[in-house]
RNA sequence: GCGGAGAUAGCAAAACCUGGCCAUGCUGCGGUCUGCAAAACCGCCGAUCGGAGUUCAAAUCUCCGUCUCCGCUCCA
């Protein structure tokens, strides 16, 4: 059984989706108007690893993350950079989507973009008009908050308490209540905008996602996602409108992650502290920074700093060594001889470790007592390698099969392989270790030595263990 | 002011809902193995913010206090 924690009921909850194996998730997407940074790749990461578990446990994910390309910010940027917002939009969709891919994020079912939505979003906004819970004023139309009975539910906030006077957007006078948020808004100059039955105009921000989750997903949601920071208004906005459309729950289960603050401050553009993808996987493998997100759950918050990403990228090494190792042992060829007992013990641990895993990551992903389940088995993995008299290939090859999960749910070293060039590289150094193992019998150290220092100069790592020599490419990173 | 999250070893972090000898990773020290080295494995060091309460038993529940972060304004 899956649990998972509500934000809107504030507990860890049974996970059951609407229909059987399905999970329609809607995860909320950046606004394209910057590079891809640390906070975008927590968020991203961290869904997509819940995603590929769920999808490990079988589960058909119908998985939906928007771009928004049309937004107040968008406009700032291309007003800033003298640029259309679409020129901006189609700019950063690009660097997004590589940087995603380089983060080997999967891809999701849907990438919806708001701006080829707004015929619906305006579909949308009408009907709240005829329910007449939206209201229009001077070309701006608005959700009048105060008839959704429900409003702050989410984010456990009673109206009153919600938006002081004095704030900017409290002085609008179009708006017949403070905390009323826009549906609709009316151009400006030099602004893009589309035809309406209010006027020319734009889209609110929080219609974008109910009218897209709601088009690709239907009525009711399985999961609805993003970041903490979402919780209000957006997702307070989001819940208010398409409750108020359909009469039913929007969504069964809100999830949210935890912020990344960098060395204990909040990242922001006035601090200067933002950590872009680009410039992070400059000097980081992917897979680091993926072990880095899934060493802290989801929801916890992390502070961000050179010390904690460097252990993580050691972590990533030693893992990639051990899976690299199983690897390369699980397509050596078959010895005949049956299992002794240290075999079957080793085929016992890799069970358990699945029933561990599985334990873990059902508890509202819990993906560090996960990794702790992964790092006690790679012990017992280095173990079976270096001490067993015999690698049994049947052994190796269950070890290998858990890994392959492991990877595939982590989204980490997916493409481990040898590839032909190692196996011809292999080929020579097995030679070399066995003429250097003709010279250790003779005690001749220094061509034994030789041997040794000289493929290490090569980048290939000798590692003599008590049953067999192990070799690797030293690593790159 | 209102709402939320949090404080666990040198660093990171889990367990907290559902009370029962504080997982796990990195670092440091020692050991095993080895011709040596490296690696690997084993062991050790070391922690529940402070105070009170409930309890046979508290990191966990309750109360008080201190501190940190976040939201209430665009944010993942």
């Amino acid at each position: 059984m899956i649990k998972i924690y509500n934000t809107l009921s504030r507990q860890l909850e049974e996970f059951k989706t609407i229909e059987p194996g399905v999970v329609r998730w809607y995860n909320c997407g950046p606004t394209v108007n910057g590079l891809m940074h640390l906070g975008h790749a927590r968020s991203a990461v961290a869904f997509d690893i819940i995603r590929r578990y769920l999808e490990y446990r079988e589960y058909k994910v119908r998985y939906i993350m928007n771009f928004t390309d049309i937004e107040d910010r968008m406009i700032e940027v291309a007003t800033n950079e003298k640029r259309s917002v679409l020129e901006v939009a189609e700019e950063y969709l690009r660097g997004f989507r590589r940087d995603m891919r380089a983060l080997n994020l999967k891809e999701a079912t849907i990438h919806p973009r708001a701006m080829l939505h707004i015929n619906h979003m305006i579909e949308f906004i009408q009907k709240l008009e005829e329910k007449g819970f939206a209201y229009e004023n001077n070309g701006d139309v608005y959700f009048d908050v105060r008839k959704f009975k429900e409003y702050g539910k989410l984010s456990n906030q009673k109206l009153d308490n919600i938006l002081q006077e004095g704030t900017e957007d409290a002085k609008n006078p179009n708006k017949r209540f403070v905390a009323d948020f826009a549906l609709w808004k009316k151009k400006k100059p030099g602004e893009p905008y589309w035809p309406s039955p209010w006027g020319e105009g734009r889209v609110g921000w929080a219609i974008e996602c109910s009218t897209m989750s709601m088009e690709y997903l239907g009525d009711t949601l399985d999961i609805h996602s993003g970041g903490q920071d979402l919780i209000f208004p957006h997702h307070e906005n989001e819940i208010a409108q398409s409750e108020t459309l359909t009469g039913k729950p929007f969504a069964k289960y809100w999830m949210h992650n935890g912020y990344i603050n960098i060395n204990k401050e909040k990242m922001s553009k006035s601090l200067g502290n933002f950590t872009n993808v680009v410039d992070l996987l400059k000097h980081y493998s992917a897979d680091a920074v993926r072990i880095f997100i899934a060493q802290t759950h989801y929801r916890s918050p992390i502070d961000f700093t050179e010390d904690i990403i460097d252990q993580a990228q050691n972590t990533a090494n030693k893992l990639f060594e051990i899976f690299l190792l199983i690897k390369c042992f699980s397509k050596k060829e078959d010895t005949d001889s049956s299992l002794v007992e240290s075999d079957n013990e080793m085929l016992k641990t890799v069970e358990q470790s699945r029933v561990a895993f599985v334990e873990a990551m059902n508890e509202d992903f819990n993906t560090s007592n996960a990794f702790a389940v992964i790092f006690n088995l790679t012990k017992e993995a280095n173990d079976y390698i270096r001490k067993s008299d015999e690698v049994k290939l049947e052994v190796v090859q269950a070890i290998d099969m858990f890994f392959d999960e492991l990877r595939s749910v982590f989204g980490i070293f997916e493409d481990i392989d040898e590839d032909d060039s190692t196996k011809t590289i292999g080929t020579l150094v097995e030679l070399l270790i066995e003429l250097r193992q003709e010279f250790r019998k003779d005690k001749n150290w220094t061509m034994s030595d030789k041997i040794r220092d000289n493929l290490k100069e090569a980048g290939i790592t000798l590692e003599d263990t008590p049953k067999r020599i192990l070799w690797k490419l030293t690593e790159q990173k």
